[in-house]
DNA sequence: AATATAATACCGAACGATCGGTATAATAAA
DNA sequence: TTTATTATACCGATCGTTCGGTATTATATT
């Protein structure tokens, strides 16, 4: 019916998703935006009609339903759970490029005052991750609630160690996180 | 014999401090920075000739001297672990507003590209932090490398914690993460 | 005490550049 | 031709920055 993309969608939104992740939503001019797509800004604007912040919001989301395929709905497979964990640690590695690569539940985040366009879905995905976390500890024989702090500390380590090898410049914090997670997800379980 | 500051430094790279800390280095624009310091963008170029770029320096220099004075040194004196530990926490509490305020070593990291302009303090500040806490660890029993791994990881839900607190816009996962410290870096000393 | 001088702090207005965004026209495939 | 994609050109607004000039103080001189 019509001229082929030259780009196309899944594409896009990766290279989109890679500015996003480096320079943040304000850092992230069109310009960047169309220099990393290989397109005009007038072609992002034919692609995301709402301009950058649909760009963002169609990232953000990509992201997300990257992680309800190769995270969430892994951990919440049947699988034993340190095996689950295992495959979930190989994927995020490639996901984070190793920690060298932010997460945009980081560099999307709210600024101060609460309701920023994107608060909702950061909140809702770190509330799903928690919660699948949880799962698995659970699963490992601890009870409701301390399977929750564990999911909560894992969370807070894989964001931690992200925001630390990029401080550090060394994907090693990133690196003892993946190989530490079954452990401190699972090891102390009752059963 | 001259006029006096309508806002002294310290108040001054306060202000400053909350926008950048808020908004991250792109998003604090001068005229944000100018209403929050109560100048006038012209006068914030009288106190900082070299802009913006000297505002943040400016300002990430003085909360590392901060962490300096009421943070690394006190881990480093000869009182109680656990002792030192909850001073530190409750500071820290007050630095960064129970959760609500984000980390300059965060907010300021370089984007992919290793040499930003804070790469250097950031790294430094990063690795003072570690080895102060590592110090107490040390003092606790453990020997160098457990030391080592105990305070990576402290350093890791720190700033895991943070980020999780602005995410969810919840100030808990940063009080958690105050009230286990000093478990998490100690407990199972050998001694 | 009164006045001039010097020094510093401040601000309104404008700079060129770039921002996000929008037309309109050319191009390439069907 | 028809239709979607792309490119050129442009818009008002805001970016960080600079400049001319004013306010406010202390000191020096009378």
């Amino acid at each position: 019916m019509a001229r082929p993309q030259s780009v196309d969608d899944e594409d896009l939104i990766a290279r989109l998703s890679c500015v996003f992740r480096d320079t943040g939503y304000e850092g992230a001019s069109l310009a960047l935006l169309a220099e990393a797509s290989g397109l005009s800004k007038a072609s992002l604007y034919h692609r995301f009609p709402a301009g950058k912040q649909q760009m963002a919001d169609e990232v953000l989301a990509a992201a997300l339903a990257w992680y309800g395929a190769n995270v969430i709905d892994p951990l919440k497979g049947d699988a034993p759970p340190a095996e689950k964990l295992a495959a979930v640690a190989k994927r995020l590695n490639g996901f984070y490029s190793g920690g060298r690569q932010a997460c945009l539940l980081n560099v999307l985040a709210a600024p101060r005052a609460e309701p920023g366009p994107f608060s909702t879905a950061i909140k809702g995905a770190f509330q799903a991750l928690i919660q699948a976390f949880a799962q698995v500890a659970q699963q490992a024989g601890f009870d409701t609630e301390a399977a929750r702090a564990r999911a909560e500390r894992a969370v807070m380590l894989l964001h931690g160690s992200l925001v630390m090898s990029r401080g550090l410049g060394s994907s090693r914090p990133f690196a003892n996180f993946l190989a530490n997670l079954s452990g401190d997800l699972l090891d102390g379980a009752a059963q």
